[in-house]
DNA sequence: GGCACGACTTGTCGACACTTAT
DNA sequence: ATAAGTGTCGACAAGTCGTGCC
């Protein structure tokens, strides 16, 4: 694979970098589209840099203890906490105003965990946490977040500078020839657990990360990064078929942590572009396998029809995979492959239509998932015959699993898995809603109306869901006062204008009056197209689809077929992380 | 197969910065 | 100048999926 299109700013050493040279880009770009051989030149088995060479993490700031006059009440009286126990009680009044606080969960599994940070005198003392009173720790720290708001000018300034500073020195990295941004340099600070929805484990004690819990990867002939005077790290390896600068274990789910690099980069970028290639694989060869599975739901095997309703689910409805989870781990929720049988429910006939699933689960981040589709009689049959003698809570599929269903569909097709009918049937779905909806005689704020709701057919069908703004109400409230405002003022000037036109001796002023008409005009009109994307954008968050699941050179061509300036569409990290596609896409591009 | 694990992508949210209205 | 509204970005949780082991 070629990468033509990092800024030269970020070039280390041009002249050596053939790949890099973005004068092959154009005779480049002929042969990128159909094979990657490229990547596979440079490198092969998986290597993924030859030389790597950073500075590390940063950590986060250590502990600083309560002022004296802050005090911590148990039983209504003041009590001296040791700093370890201090510090966990000081997380715990950070979120007092939060719900979380009050939920039996996250309170039983902080209190548990705090009382291992208590000293044995501390433990025989607080035993129940409703007699712990943290308020005046929590108005301590509501004062200097206060504070921080109130800082002058120039205090705000040098924190910038500072944190700039940081960035210059621990936000970079060297990869192969190139001066790289790193995603996330800082370490998490240690806090309370909360996890996405009702999570077993949320209020557990998200520990402190010391450099001997850090692994560094780096080159060998790299100048390794050193740990904090006194300090080692875990160790120090030199994978270089990974893509990770920094990892640590995780105390909660005893998950690993990376620290790797910014979207921006060329190793995400190559990943990203070579996914799209995949999903356009797909697009040539999805005639194929939808035959194949529509041919299944007919098949002896239980397990085979089982396998053919789920790529059914995954394709029609852009489900996730839906791994098993660890039940008591993490929160309850599904995806195609782990559906429950209470999760659906059949209706051979509903509001005037055959042979209809109604969808109700908890999907990623606990995320509802709400549908009810009418599907092909045969499908329909088959669920009928998949919940035959079982219990709501027993799955659907029961024959079926991710790791059954994907090397299924990597038989299909080379690369082929779940997530890539997300991300074919997002990308497709925009092209064609582009095609669809794009008004060639419509002015650029019209068109981009057109584009956002090609995006939020996308992010519909993804169930990108968001709650409604909190201010929702009120900020649409403005933006009609505002077009109510605008079109008395659109009356007035054709009031003017009408009165000018009819005074003889108004000729001079006919033109500018015309032209003032006309602008104000304009601007209504984009008053009106902004309320109507904003209304229809209420509950639906275009970020997640626009960054994961459409190819950018659709957009891109879209720009550059109606002359709609890129910024438009990509705020300033998005053409970072779209770079490659923003160079390479003619207006004639094809998903 | 089934399972644990590691690496990587995808997802939401809230803090903060920046802009505009008052 | 300040408040309010809006966009951006980082934090970090929660997915996917391939691999290697038994």
């Amino acid at each position: 694979m070629v990468w033509f299109c990092s800024p030269p700013h970020m070039k280390i050493e041009p002249e050596e970098d053939f790949y890099h040279s973005p004068k092959l880009a154009k005779s480049l770009k002929r042969e990128r589209d159909d094979d990657n051989e490229w990547e596979e030149e440079r490198y092969t088995d998986g290597v993924k840099w030859k030389f790597l060479e950073h500075k590390g993490p940063v950590f986060a700031p250590p502990y600083e203890p309560l002022p004296s006059n802050v005090k911590f009440y148990y039983d209504g009286k003041p009590m001296k906490l040791s700093p370890e126990a201090e510090e966990v009680a000081t997380f715990f009044s950070k979120m007092l105003d939060h719900e979380y606080t009050t939920k039996d969960i996250f309170r039983k599994n902080f209190f548990k965990d705090w009382r291992k940070e208590m000293t044995s005198e501390e433990k025989a003392k607080i035993t129940d946490l409703k007699k712990c009173n943290f308020t005046e720790m929590s108005e301590y720290f509501k004062g200097l977040s206060e504070a921080r708001k109130a800082m002058t000018k120039e205090q705000k300034l040098k924190i910038k500078e500072e944190n700039e500073r940081l960035l210059q020195e621990y936000g970079f990295c060297i990869m192969d020839n190139h001066r790289e941004r790193i995603a996330n340099f800082r370490i998490e600070p240690p806090g309370l657990f909360r996890g996405r929805g009702d999570h077993p484990k949320m209020g557990m004690l998200k520990r402190r990360i010391r450099p001997q819990d850090i692994i560094i990867n780096c080159s060998k002939n790299s100048k390794h990064p050193e740990p904090p005077p006194g300090t080692k790290w875990k160790e120090v390896r030199h994978d270089n078929k990974v893509t990770w600068l920094v990892s640590w274990t995780e105390n909660i789910q005893g998950s690993i942590k990376y620290i790797m690099l910014n979207p921006s980069s060329r190793i995400k970028g190559e990943k990203d572009w070579q996914k799209y290639e995949t999903a356009r694989r797909l697009k040539k060869c999805v005639d194929r396998i939808r035959a194949q599975y529509r041919e299944d739901w007919k098949s002896k095997e239980m397990r085979v029809r089982q396998r053919a309703v789920a790529i059914y689910f995954i394709d029609k409805l852009a489900l996730r995979a839906g791994n098993e989870k660890e039940e008591g781990e993490t929160a309850d929720t599904v995806g195609c492959c782990s559906l429950r049988v209470e999760h659906i429910k059949l209706y051979p006939e509903n509001e005037g239509q055959e042979y209809v699933v109604e969808f109700d689960f908890l999907g990623k981040d606990s995320i509802r998932y709400y549908n009810k589709v009418p599907v092909e009689k045969r499908v329909f049959k088959n669920l009928q015959l998949f919940m035959e003698n079982k219990e709501p809570d027993d799955d659907l599929f029961d024959r079926l699993n991710t790791s059954v269903l994907n090397k299924h569909l990597q038989e299909l097709m080379d690369g082929l898995s779940a997530k890539v009918f997300r991300t074919y049937n997002a990308s497709i779905t925009l092209q064609q809603q582009l095609k669809e909806l794009t008004n060639e005689d419509e002015n650029i704020p019209a068109k981009i109306l057109s584009y956002n709701r090609a995006n939020r057919a996308v992010a519909i069908l993804c169930n990108h869901q968001r709650a409604p703004p909190k201010t929702f109400e009120k900020s649409m409230q403005n933006l009609q006062a505002k077009i109510d405002a605008k079109r008395d003022q659109l009356a007035n000037a054709k009031r003017d204008l009408k009165a000018a036109k009819a005074d003889a001796k108004g000729l001079r002023d006919d033109k500018s009056k015309k032209k003032a008409v006309q602008r104000i005009e304009e601007q209504l009109m984009k008053l009106e197209v902004q309320a109507t994307d904003r209304e229809e954008n209420k509950q639906i968050a275009l970020g997640t689809s626009k960054l994961n699941y459409l190819d950018p050179r659709i957009s891109v061509a879209w720009c550059k077929k109606w002359g709609i300036p890129i910024e438009k569409i990509y705020n300033k990290t998005q053409r970072e992380k779209f770079a490659w596609a923003i160079d390479m896409a003619e207006k004639d591009f094809e998903f």
